[in-house]
DNA sequence: TCAGCGCATGACAACGCTGTCAAGTTGATT
DNA sequence: AATCAACTTGACAGCGTTGTCATGCGCTGA
């Protein structure tokens, strides 16, 4: 390669990495040669070499294949622009030894960031691992101790609170509150919103009507038999998510209950499915893919030290036929 | 490390890689060493001494965030146990070069192997690139010429007969089918499958109830339309995949058809969704995850060569309410 | 007794790049 | 004309492993 443009071996390094000092005659010899030999570094000795592995981790440990995929699609093309590859690896957060594992993943791969998704994201072992290791990375969407690291997010207290805020305004009085995962940082932070709505207007929230979840479709039923088979009720439901609410819409349906109604229904994250069961319903959309992006060129452009960036991004709330607001029948696209 | 152990880089490298002729004390020194040590062997450096990188592609083009989220979980699983990372590279399979940014990512990265998932799977350009540059790789579900390279696969023709086989036992006499992608090599066995099926029973499938789709959820409404609102409507639909069944069965609904009295509808690849929706939908199950470990094992094991496997593994028919079969519970249209 | 073999181990040169430093060239400044 | 700074380029030494080859040992069989 270096042979073809007529150049050291240093020089074509220079011209692809895009150093300054390089004439430009020089570069554009060592670009034609290049592209004329497809040729392109090899990953393994530049990172063997270098300070930099070309390599980012995307660290999951998450139930919603929808999530995951949005979250993968968004890494992967700010790690295309950035001549980066992506590795993806589970990990049982709630295993003995995340850390460690982690751990042996940055030593392995050198990375140049890991991405943390929640519930991984507000695991202080795993942070504390990656610290003394001083690998970069990124919270996505924490809740424990938000100062810690880069993190991207949205409001999910906000997002919460805008949503609930409405359904009072429709004159909900009595909702239900089906909580997310305890693990999960973004959960309480939708309780919270979920709260303070209700503090707006005055209202107090009988505690009764605030049942746990754990994100699951199966949970999302539980959750819904004991919020309606309840005596006196809600006449809307706020899941924290878009399976739990399908989880209620099924119980409801079950029961009878004809939505909106008698029943309004929300849910968070705007799945796929969300728009394909009918009623289609109300929710809450998060960019994820978008999140990942920017999580992404954060670790790319390694603006993850001390300045350590906390990017949030904008939440939309999707107005569909749960709540007697969008189109009641049809596929309306 | 070597130090720690006392013995020279060499023999660690030797008790890492479970080579022979090493004397059981050394090797338990060494291993003790390194666990003491938490000495996790350097990836690029391996991969740029010697033949093997511990690197598995896992190449997609494929709108389905389930199926993608399961073939991933399957290669994982495989790679983890046998010390393998998985990298993951989306490509659009339509685009110009796809060859050229394949035989890039095999140059840079040095993968061990590649896993190919449709559509990519049957794209003669990829597979002639990845011959050229003696890459092993793994096709998952071809359908053009399924004697090129080492395959896996389910039976895809077969699982449509026997479902389709159900729908005439059942008394089914006019059946629409929904074709699936027609640069997926599975779309063209299943039509076959519900061909045969027809020719066992001495029928002859009406043309025009065999319509077009791209296995995706606005495709199955399309199909739907044109099937439903045919002035001999059939009285059954087998929709290629369950995204497009979705599909069928919200115009089923806004037709005001009552599923499955008036109507059965079947999918293909057990979805997520498909157990949520009401009435849940009959499909087909496909070991997605198992296929996904069986192609990464089969690769790690170095099993691409001359001898090219070819594993077929189950696939299982799941009964449910949309076919009369199951429980009805779940979410409405 | 001694060649001949198998086994256990280490020395050393790659692997394909990047970082460092030195050398050469050009143009501006004195 | 001499000096110096700024730029351009290349030589060379690693990076942390593996592959190859050499060494040394104990054992076997003539």
């Amino acid at each position: 390669m270096a042979h073809t443009a007529g150049v050291s071996i240093k020089t074509v390094s220079r011209v692809l990495n895009r150093e300054r000092n390089v004439s430009p005659e020089t570069r554009a010899h060592v670009l034609a040669a290049a592209a004329s030999l497809n040729y392109t570094p090899n990953v393994s000795a530049r990172s063997l070499a270098g300070a930099r592995s070309y390599l980012i981790a995307l660290l999951y440990d998450n139930p919603s294949a929808a999530y995951i995929a949005d979250l993968q699609a968004g890494a992967f093309s700010a790690c295309r622009t950035g001549g980066y590859h992506l590795v993806v690896e589970p990990f049982d957060s709630t295993g003995p030894a995340v850390e460690q594992a982690v751990a042996d993943l940055v030593v392995k791969l050198r990375t140049d960031g890991l991405i943390l998704t929640p519930p991984l994201s507000d695991n202080p072992a795993v942070l504390d691992a990656l610290d003394r290791l001083a690998a970069p990375y990124i919270r996505i969407a924490p809740g424990a101790s938000p100062e810690r690291g880069a993190t991207v997010s949205i409001d999910d207290c906000g997002a919460t609170l805008e949503l609930t805020r409405m359904l009072i305004r429709d004159g909900h009085r009595r909702i239900g509150f089906v909580e997310g995962h305890p693990e999960h940082g973004a959960s309480r932070m939708r309780r919270e919103g979920f709260l303070a709505a209700h503090r707006e207007f005055g209202l107090a929230p009988d505690p009764e009507l605030i049942v746990p979840g754990q994100f699951s479709f199966l949970s999302g039923v539980d959750a819904g038999s004991r919020l309606l088979e309840h005596e006196d009720r809600p006449s809307a439901v706020f899941a924290c998510n878009d399976d739990m609410a399908l989880g209620v819409m099924s119980v409801a349906n079950r029961l009878g209950l004809s939505m909106p109604a008698q029943l309004s229904v929300v849910g968070f994250d705007d799945t796929p499915t969300a728009r394909v069961v009918w009623p289609q319903l109300t929710t809450i959309r998060q960019p994820v893919s978008e999140m990942a992006a920017s999580a992404t060129q954060m670790l790319i452009e390694g603006a993850t030290g001390e300045k350590a960036e906390h990017r949030q991004l904008d939440f939309e709330i999707i107005l569909r036929g749960s709540t007697g607001h969008g189109p009641y029948l049809g596929v309306g696209f």
